[in-house]
DNA sequence: CGCTTTTGACCTGCGC
DNA sequence: GCGCAGGTCAAAAGCG
């Protein structure tokens, strides 16, 4: 596996340790109840500090419940305006409400490497959207973790993934 | 040979 | 209760 991102990256290909990944995140996450991108709001922030990170990703998270998976994670919280939080424990948390984290990205390919081995297991053609959306779980045995990838309907340039899920175990790379 | 991908079917939750 | 949409399963095929 390990899709080809040979030229993209900028330097060695150690971009698990130092978050390079091969394509650029322009927006961040969505949750359950928030139904719309931020789309083209000026202001969303980018990164702590609103600049333009060079060789690096410009990301953001948001979490639903807890902390985002800890020490494995690879996603390291960087709020937004002071708003990630608000919806923590908010109201009717119905059921055991995963972590769940979601971005949007610009890229070409759908598969981001992030550290882990994703196995896909599901495809699906969903509503508002012409492009189907990829199921993935981690290969690694007993960890929970799922991803979801998915073109955007309306940019097909970007790409949303949507992570669910913490890992049990350190990544592969 | 073992693991991943593909793909249709099946399951479940929700709104009407 | 029914239909729709989203999510998952699992058998078969493909690939290194």
């Amino acid at each position: 596996m390990v899709p080809n991102m040979s030229d993209d990256i900028s330097s060695e290909g150690d971009f698990s340790s130092h978050h390079q990944w091969p394509l650029e995140l322009s927006d961040y996450l969505k949750f359950d109840g928030g139904d719309h991108w931020p789309d083209d709001d000026p202001d969303q922030c980018h990164f702590s500090g609103g600049g333009h990170v060079p060789n690096q990703l410009i990301y953001q998270n948001s979490i639903e419940v807890g902390d985002l998976g800890g020490s494995n994670s690879h996603f390291e919280g960087s709020s937004c305006s002071g708003g990630t939080r608000d919806m923590i424990n908010n109201g009717s948390q119905k059921k055991e409400a995963k972590e769940r984290f979601a971005f949007r990205t610009r890229s070409e390919v759908e598969i981001l490497d992030d550290g882990y081995k994703w196995r896909k297991y599901g495809k699906k053609m969903v509503k508002n959207n012409p492009n189907p959306r990829n199921y993935y779980r981690c290969s690694e045995e007993g960890c929970p973790v799922k991803k979801r990838v998915e073109r955007d309907g309306n940019d097909p340039k970007y790409v949303i993934t949507t992570y669910e899920g913490v890992h049990t175990h350190s990544s592969f790379y």
